[in-house]
DNA sequence: GCAGATAGTGAGCTAGGCTCAAGATATTTC
DNA sequence: GAAATATCTTGAGCCTAGCTCACTATCTGC
């Protein structure tokens, strides 16, 4: 963890949409980093802070009937069952959550937020809004909004081009 | 590696910077997916294009004399000494890249490209475009244009703020 | 009421990081 | 010019965050 602030493996070729990938991955590499470092004092890992997220984005996420089951929590955090055990297990350590059977299916568990992981999704959210305030805040409203735009654009083309083409073939293509 | 094209943990701030970061985090999440799959088929590890880029990125990178050394690669790569090295064995086993030592210090070890290391470089370079333009190849050079300079911008303000605040006071802040 | 699917977890593995210490060489200092 | 100190790489061993496989408990369809 101790890093000089440069680093760019960037490769000359301005003007590109793989121009535009690279400095994104910047962006967001420095701005992941920050985070961290940020949530370090809470003892909360990046790996925890996105299962916290993830289980406080739905709704009656207190409630043993509408909390994420694990697995579900696993589909959302593209992880498998089993590594969810394991982050699962950090948070109910921490008091951050707490496992209930779920009351409608015996084998499956529902993972609440405790009223110490509410605060931390606090703390989390917080640390997220001022990270990217310090990286973003000076940007004009107008060009925010052209990022949004666009973002959101290529996500949505993205995800209606259906699963994702796994290999190319090795004969180079072009 | 069998997930569905479906993922965010999105909290609802709509249009603000936070919003935007995470925005970019699911864009690159998907880019650097995509682009490792497709590197797959070569036996490219991201690791190991990580090191290719960096590697290729200095001018004389074929000679002793201008080609890094492997402590050179580890700053760059913001991984320890140590680390490189293993990173270096591998793409070395892979007849990448040859260990030379450095004429002038004998301690050194400068880091070449061999030729099928560069032909690896193209490869990646290729699909780095491949995939960035799928990704973004829809979107008008007019916005192209401000979201290069936004992100230029804020990397460079970030950086003019000197070394990163690694914590802030856990007394919140607001 | 039983055959087969599904939910969570124990055991054990891997990849990619880390630190610490040692060996060889450079550099500085007297 | 010899000694002390600093720097470069690497061996040994550890950690984290993922993975698969196999197992138990339960649910569902017939």
């Amino acid at each position: 963890m101790t890093t000089t602030p440069t680093d760019d493996p960037a490769i000359p070729s301005p003007g590109t949409p793989a121009e535009l990938a690279d400095a994104m991955t910047r962006a967001i590499k420095r701005i992941r980093r920050q985070t961290g470092w940020r949530l370090e004092p809470y003892g909360i890992t990046p790996g925890q802070a996105r299962a916290l997220r993830t289980l406080a984005h739905v709704p009656g996420c207190e409630t043993p009937d509408h909390a994420m089951r694990l697995s579900d929590l696993a589909d959302k955090l593209h992880i498998a069952p089993r590594s969810t055990t394991t982050v699962v297990d950090a948070l109910e350590e921490a008091g951050l959550v707490e496992r209930r059977p779920d009351p409608a299916d015996r084998r499956a568990v529902r993972i609440l937020l405790t009223e110490d992981g509410r605060a931390a999704v606090e703390r989390i959210l917080q640390v997220r809004d001022e990270v990217a305030q310090d990286y973003f805040g000076e940007v004009s409203p107008e060009d925010e909004e052209v990022l949004l735009r666009v973002l959101r654009a290529a996500e949505a083309r993205f995800l209606a081009a259906g699963p994702p083409p796994r290999t190319a073939p090795p004969g180079a293509a072009r």
